[in-house]
RNA sequence: CGCGGGGUAGAGCAGUCUGGAAGCUCGUCGGGCUCAUAACCCGGAGGUCGUAGGUUCAAAUCCUUCCCCCGCAACCA
């Protein structure tokens, strides 16, 4: 019978950068559950690769003084070479920029525009270079990008867009009939209620501020947007061509699993679905948004300088505790943490400890007492009773149980994975080593090894040939999420590959089998005062930065105040200051914007008239405290609507480098309504 | 009342759908053992399961109130 296929993505890699840490997580969790089904029987098809296309890529480009495509090619090189350090062992690497997808594309796009989903018109707003994003005039903060706090520029694009609520229902209808469509679940109501439920708003798909990207062939100064670029990828480089797919497309796709990030699991669970309805191909099986890897707290990000590279990691740790730090550390749900000091407990504990300690005295034993041999004799704990510790809880047969949990442990992690609880799957394998220690202690080999009779000798053997066969078993599990690891135990022992189906025996070591004669430490225990002196040879700045938080209060706020610069703006002349009107004026009432957590509405007279003026102090000033306050006010500023409520004006505040404000009053007692110039 | 997630031992989490003796990992304390990487095994301490009510023979779990944290949305005129 042929093998039934599988085909498992990663969202491809914006290739702007180095990736840390939580988007190698993905790479990996992707491998780990590719290499499963491997060892499960299915002819898996594992892609990944990089995105490349956009006005970042050109501009990072520009900057480093490389043609967009040397600079896409260095960095896709940068994340493949991650990629193949963490030992994914992806079949597919595919980049954004291959001519074959390109011209997919395009086709994808005039198929799409010919039959009337895609249609032209025009955009208009305040956009954000860096983010490549559009913004409403109310989405601006200070009058810059709401998310990276940049300048924006007034631009109106022609474009092109995806007419989406006309396939709507039919994505509402397939996700309440799919209920394993969107993992984990919790994010479907998510989808439901913030964007399919209200109403679908057309997507922008091209662009024309930027060259890079992939050209729309019949209106050459658009380019395709990202999203409709990048998703494709899952069926371009599958084999699928508006033209007429190939064979092997009809036999992978639709994909098993696309695995995302939680942040991007919109696109994939809404606009993916649309596009792939519109071109009349079946959807996805499953998406799985993960949650993010975060460091210490707080997302990882490079402005907060905490962040974690895979290579870095695994310098220290070694690829595969990387690897099972972060499969292992992710909760199904919830955002997992990673920290030094968690990686060093982690690695003492689980792999130097219960694992490593493990694999070496169960070969050391077996070397001591029958020169390496291991051989089953069938000798049971009812014929030579336990000469060790026996817990509470144990009853009945020790050897029964061990041989239960062996063979219980594959079908436990089996069920795990099919649910996508990889961190769980890996808890099981470990909980059988933990078995193994037990049973240890249980049987005393020590004891029965003082024996002179042939009957304990050969209780004695047979203790270590279950543990090798235990050991053989979870070294086996293990293959999928430390593949290293899993190789170096069982050469060790001596032992052949087995695979998943065939794990419902115990008992196929081979009897007589020859363990080695030198066991390797697998993980040598780390010191945390060590790998804390080797981490600070990485990042001497950021050690730095942390001994100066430690500094007095008084040199840390002068130090700060250096930091606070303002952002140059462009010169103006005396008549562009005069349009400002500028007044003082004082608050004579003020209360809370129940309805938000920044802003104070404020009653301020100004002269002989009284304006409601809204102000995001909430953080910093209580409405007691503003009442009889002098503040300036600029007072022919445009009313706007904020929370619901008119403001008339503007008070002015500093603002220090931190985001603290304080209210600029005059120096000395000025009647209300008196200009500022 | 914008949407959602969360609050369980010193730390990190599971358990909640489907009510039935509060569990796991780390840490900590005591003991055992000596094959092994100061490791391994046994045992103990440590929790009013955020708060206040309700349903029930029985509530971490179901219903209601309120309080706190975290995302997203909104928003610093």
């Amino acid at each position: 019978m042929a093998k039934k296929p599988y085909y498992i993505t990663t969202a491809i890699a914006y290739s702007s950068g180095k990736p840390h840490i939580g988007n190698t997580y993905e790479a990996v969790l992707a491998d780990a559950i590719a290499r499963f089904k491997r060892a499960e029987g299915y002819d898996v098809v594992f892609q990944t690769g990089t995105d490349e296309h956009g006005q970042k890529n050109e501009i990072k480009a520009a900057e480093a003084g490389m043609s967009p495509q040397a600079f896409v090619d260095h960095n896709s090189g940068v994340i493949r070479q991650i990629w193949d350090l963490m030992g994914t062992s992806y079949d597919r690497f595919v980049r954004t920029t291959d001519p074959e997808h390109k011209k997919k594309v395009q086709k994808i796009f005039k198929k799409l525009y010919d039959q009337g989903d895609i249609y032209k018109g025009a955009y208009e707003g305040w956009y954000c270079t860096p983010c490549e994003s559009f913004w409403t005039e109310s989405q601006l903060v200070d009058g810059k990008c709401p998310d990276c706090g940049r300048p924006v520029t007034m631009a109106k694009e022609e474009a092109y867009f995806f007419r989406m609520s006309k396939y709507a229902d039919r994505l509402i209808e397939h996700i309440n009939t799919h209920p394993e469509f969107i993992q984990p679940v919790s994010r479907k109501n998510e989808m439901m209620n913030n964007f399919l439920l209200p109403g679908l708003q057309d997507l922008c798909v091209s662009r024309t501020s930027f060259t890079w990207g992939i050209p729309v062939d019949f209106d050459p100064k658009h380019v395709v947007y990202v999203w409709l670029d990048a998703l494709s990828n899952y069926i371009t480089f599958a084999g699928y061509d508006p033209d007429g797919s190939t064979d092997e497309y009809r036999k992978y796709w639709p994909a098993d699993l696309h695995l995302i990030g939680k942040d991007i699991i919109r696109f994939h669970t809404i606009y993916w679905p649309i596009f792939l309805m519109a071109l009349g191909e079946p959807l996805p099986k499953q998406v799985f948004g993960h949650p993010w890897l975060l460091m210490g707290d707080g997302k990882m990000s490079k402005s907060k300088g905490n962040v974690l590279y895979a290579d870095e990691l695994a310098e220290i740790f070694g690829v595969d505790a990387v690897r099972c730090f972060v499969l292992h550390e992710m909760p199904f749900e919830n955002d997992g943490v990673i920290t030094w000091d968690l990686c060093v407990e982690r690695f003492n504990s689980d792999l130097a400890n219960t694992l490593g300690n493990l694999v070496n005295r169960t070969i050391s034993m077996t070397n001591k007492y029958f020169g390496g041999v291991v051989r089953q004799t069938g000798v049971t704990d009812e014929q030579v009773p336990p000469a060790g510790v026996i817990s509470e809880g144990q009853t009945g047969s020790i050897d029964e149980d061990l041989k239960r949990v062996v063979l219980e442990t594959p079908k436990t992690v089996i069920e795990k994975m099919d649910a996508l609880r990889v961190a769980d799957a890996i808890s099981e394998i470990f909980s059988l080593f933990k078995r193994c220690n037990k049973y240890i202690d249980e049987t005393a080999p020590w004891v029965l090894a003082k024996g002179e009779d042939a009957l304990t000798k050969d209780r004695l053997s047979e203790v270590l040939y279950n543990l090798v066969e235990a050991i053989c078993v979870g070294a086996e599990l293990l293959e999928a999420f430390m593949p290293d690891t899993s190789a170096k135990i069982l050469t060790q022992l001596n032992a052949q590959k087995r695979t998943l189906e065939h794990m419902d025996v115990f008992g196929q070591y081979p009897s007589g089998g020859k363990v080695t004669e030198q066991p390797q430490i697998l993980f040598q225990r780390l010191k945390a005062d060590e790998v804390a002196a080797q981490i600070q040879k990485l990042h001497p700045k950021e050690a730095a930065k942390e001994g100066a938080a430690d500094e007095k209060k008084a040199a840390c706020d002068s130090a700060e105040q250096a930091q606070t610069e303002a952002e140059a703006k462009p010169e103006i002349s005396i008549d562009d200051f005069a349009k400002l009107q500028i007044q003082v004026g004082e608050v004579v009432a003020c209360e809370e914007v129940k309805k938000s957590r920044k802003l104070l509405c404020s009653q301020v007279k100004i002269g002989s008239q009284t304006r409601q003026i809204l102000s995001g102090i909430k953080q910093w000033y209580t409405p007691q405290e503003m009442v009889g306050k002098k503040v300036l006010v600029i007072t022919n500023l445009k009313s706007a609507k904020l929370a619901g409520m008119m403001s008339e004006g503007m008070i002015l505040c500093a603002e220090d480098a931190q985001g603290r404000l304080s209210l600029v009053s005059p120096e000395t007692e000025v009647d209300s309504g008196a200009q500022v110039r």
